[in-house]
Order: structure tokens, then sequence, then C-alpha cells
DNA sequence: GCTTCGGTTAATGTATACATAGCTCAGCGA
DNA sequence: TCGCTGAGCTATGTATACATTAACCGAAGC
């Protein structure tokens, strides 16, 4: 190969492939053929079929039964639970943090993000950048206080799917003013899961985060509820299929 | 190549490599070389590659950093962990059966191995290879039960970890006494769980599966804490590093 | 007409040669 | 002595040729 390059052929063709699937490039169901990627990404067969692998691991794709890989096709429910299931196990998080004793850094770190998020959504106006980059870090930070690897590892592998994650939604708003409430709403959400996992009340805050996870949930319903085709703007329902 | 044979290498070199890691042969935090894996396996480098890249998946295996792979290292916590989150996973498949409402058939096939269980371990004498065998049952259908996919996925990547099975332990016990009364305990918790569900008692049903796994947590303890090195019947904590 | 057999084809499975990157360490110079 | 540098080694990354298998399809026979 005459040019240098930084990225290896796999991780190329696991960034495009990904970003194609989760764009709702290839429907659930959809075989993806080895040669015919290996052709059309100009790469050959070998990293390609590396790049399906690690897609199977994230979920995006399943195995078919005599080898080969096929487009995961999500419906309406697997949506629906797997968001309800986030909230389980980030309610999980919460009452180990709640039970085990959150490090005090981690309780001041808490604080100061909750007090930036009220600084991004508090006037008319809402910093939806910040509020999405803060709501992360607070998710983020949550599975840090729980103290837990085996935990934090199945939240990742959740949160990957990408309606799946806390901040799935934020960008696919119509109404500025139901975003706003809902956003205000679940800010009050914040505040309850630290105080609760300050007080050590785990059976709180596991209740608290659970209902915040409910939150997305609302999102979904409104999304698909409110027009029969999908929203243009809805980008973390594009793999939906049907 | 002159014969003929059933499986692939791929699969063969899974078996082989899995079964290797679950004994222990490679403790946790060696790195796993393509060239002498296949060497040894007298498999060439590409199926073994496969793999790692399954077993990888399967969560026995992470990457590193710069490719490659190596062996999962598993401390006591990650066990405990996992335990408390797989009965978190089916304490909510309960209450997901018991909010949706079970199928008719479904809760009939309960009643009936519950029955068979009331069997095996009726008596002075416990079946345990029904038992083992019933056991796997039920929580197969409690999964089935909460008719939801996506709880299924993750059900079975929890429990696909050899000490977080619902039948972990079961052949691992020394003393036949406390076996026993584990093993009754259990079943009484086997009952109530199906009860919830009928009722459509959502959160009872969850409780009492989430407490339902603590008793896999309570024979992990018995294991560890009563000798202090490794039993020789630990099965399946073989892979617990240290 | 239906079934069954056999060949073709199109996909994945496998082996292997070669490319490349990262590490170690020897050697040299300031 | 320290640090730089480059050679070489060893690992994974990549391309590709070939093997194998399964599914489709058409023709022959019942």
């Amino acid at each position: 190969m005459a040019i240098k390059q930084s990225t290896t052929r796999a991780e190329q063709a696991l960034r495009v492939l990904r970003q194609q699937i989760l764009s709702g490039a290839h429907p659930g169901g959809t075989r993806l053929f080895e040669v015919a990627l290996a052709d059309e990404l100009d790469i050959s067969r070998t990293p390609v079929r590396a790049a399906l692998a690690k897609l199977a691991e994230e979920g995006l794709l399943d195995r078919a039964k005599g080898g080969g890989f096929v487009v995961r096709s999500f419906k309406l429910a697997d949506v629906t639970d797997t968001i309800e299931l986030r909230g389980v196990l980030e309610g999980t998080a919460a009452r180990f943090a709640a039970e085990r004793g959150a490090r005090p850094e981690d309780l001041r770190r808490a604080q100061q993000i909750l007090d930036e998020i009220d600084a991004a959504i508090w006037g008319q106006n809402i910093d939806m950048d910040a509020y999405s980059r803060l709501n992360s870090a607070f998710h983020t930070l949550l599975v840090d206080m729980a103290q837990s690897d085996a935990l934090r590892r199945e939240i990742a592998r959740v949160t990957a799917l990408p309606f799946a994650s806390p901040s799935a939604f934020l960008e696919d708003e119509g109404e500025a003013d139901r975003l706003a409430r809902n956003v205000r709403a679940a800010h009050e959400q914040h505040r309850a899961i630290v105080e609760a996992i300050a007080l050590r009340q785990g059976a709180r805050a596991e209740a608290v985060a659970r209902e915040h996870a409910r939150a997305g949930l609302r999102n979904v319903r409104a999304l698909t509820g409110a027009s029969p085709g999908r929203p243009e703007g809805a980008r973390a329902l594009a793999l939906l299929s049907t």
C-alpha cells in the first residue's frame, strides 16, 4: 500500500458501516455480504469481516444461522423495552451508589454538574448543546458512583444503541416549549437522584432513576404517535423497522 | 483438506479456547497470541481470530488497546455484582410477566415445572440432575413469560458467564444438608414468583426474583469464605483471579 | 405433475504470504 | 551518564487464492 494511513482499514469499514446502519441505509433484516461490502468500500474481505464482527458485538448486527451477518431489526417494542431496561440498570447504579456510599469528590462533582445544568436551562432559552453535554456527564458520573465494573459494562452495552442513550431525542424535539418542560422536569429528577444517593436512600434513588429513563419513553411516543410517518428530525429512530 | 469435518475450524477453536479459559488454563490478564494459539491448535490464524472475536463478544476476553485479546480477569466483586445484576434482570422479567400478563399456556407449563421440581426434591435424597435441568427450564420460561426480546438478549449475555447462570454452583456444593436446605428454600421462591405473576403482582414478582438470585450469592460466599484456597469442586469459580 | 438427483453458483471458511506498526535494545554521540 | 536513533523482531493488519458448503435450478425419471 502506497499511502500511509492513521487508521486501520477495519476501523474505516467499522465507522462507515455503523453510520450507514444507524442512518437506516440498510433496513432491518438486510443481509450484509462480505464481497459486496468489500467491493463497495474498496477494502478487502478480511477487515470488512472484522468490522462486521464488531458491529455484531455492538448489537447492531445479528449473526445468521449458517454464517454471515444480518442487520438487526428493531421494532417499537424493542425501543421501549430497551429504554425501560436502561432505567432498570441506571436505577441499580443509583441504588449501588447510595448503598455503598458515593465518594465525596464524586458527590461534589455531581453538585457542580447540577448547578451547571441549572445555568444552562435557566431563563427563556435553553442552551441545548450545553445541556446535552452536561446530561451525558451526569449519567457517566452516576455509573461511576456505583463503583461496579460489571454494571458499567452492561450499561455501556445497552446505551450503545442510539435510541437508548440518555441523550437520545434531545436533538429531535420539535416544539420548543414541550422540550423546555421536559428538560426542566428531567433536571428535577437529576437533583432527586443525587440527594437520595447522598442520604443513602437506595430505594428512592433506584425508583427516581428508573422513572427518569421513562422521560425518554415519552419522547418516543410523542415522535411516533404524532405523525404517521417518521419525523425527519428523529435521527435516533432511523433504524426502526416499519 | 482430506478429512471431512462436520464443524468448522473456527467452531473447534472456539470450543477449545472457551473450555481452556473457563477451566482457568489462561489466568485473567493473560494475552492470547494468534500465532501461538494457531500453532498449538494446528489451525490457521484466520479461524483462530474469528474464535477470539466471538469470545470477546461472549465477555470472556477483552480487546487490548493496540489490537489483540486479553483474558478478562474477574475479581470477587465482579462475580457478586454480576449475580446481583442477574437478579435485577430476572426481577424485571418477572415484573414484565406480571404487568403484561403471562400466556395461559406458559402459566400451565410453569405449574408443571414447579410440580416436577417438587417431585425431584421431595424425600430424603434430592435428584440433583433433575433439579438442575428443571431449574434451568424454569428460568428459561421466566424469561419467555416477560415477552421481551431486548430483555431476553441481555439476560442471555449476563448468564453466559459461568458463575452467573441460574444453575451455577449446583454441582459445587459440598455438604448435602446445606444443599438440600438451599434448594428447598429456592423452590419456595420459585412458587412465589409464579404466584405473583399469575396474580399480576409486579412489584412482588420483581422483589422475589431479585432475592432468588441472591441465593447464588450466598453460595459464592460459602465457597470463597470456607476455605482459604479455591475449593476443588467450584468449577464455576475457576476463572476467578486471586 | 411431482419428486429427486446432480450440477452450477454464490456465499462463507481457510490458509498463507506479505505489510505494517510498535517495542526492545544495541550502538553511538553529546 | 544520558538520550537519541535506527535495526530488527514480533505482533497484528491486509490481501488474496483456494476450499467448502448450501441453496437454487433444471432435467430426468417415476
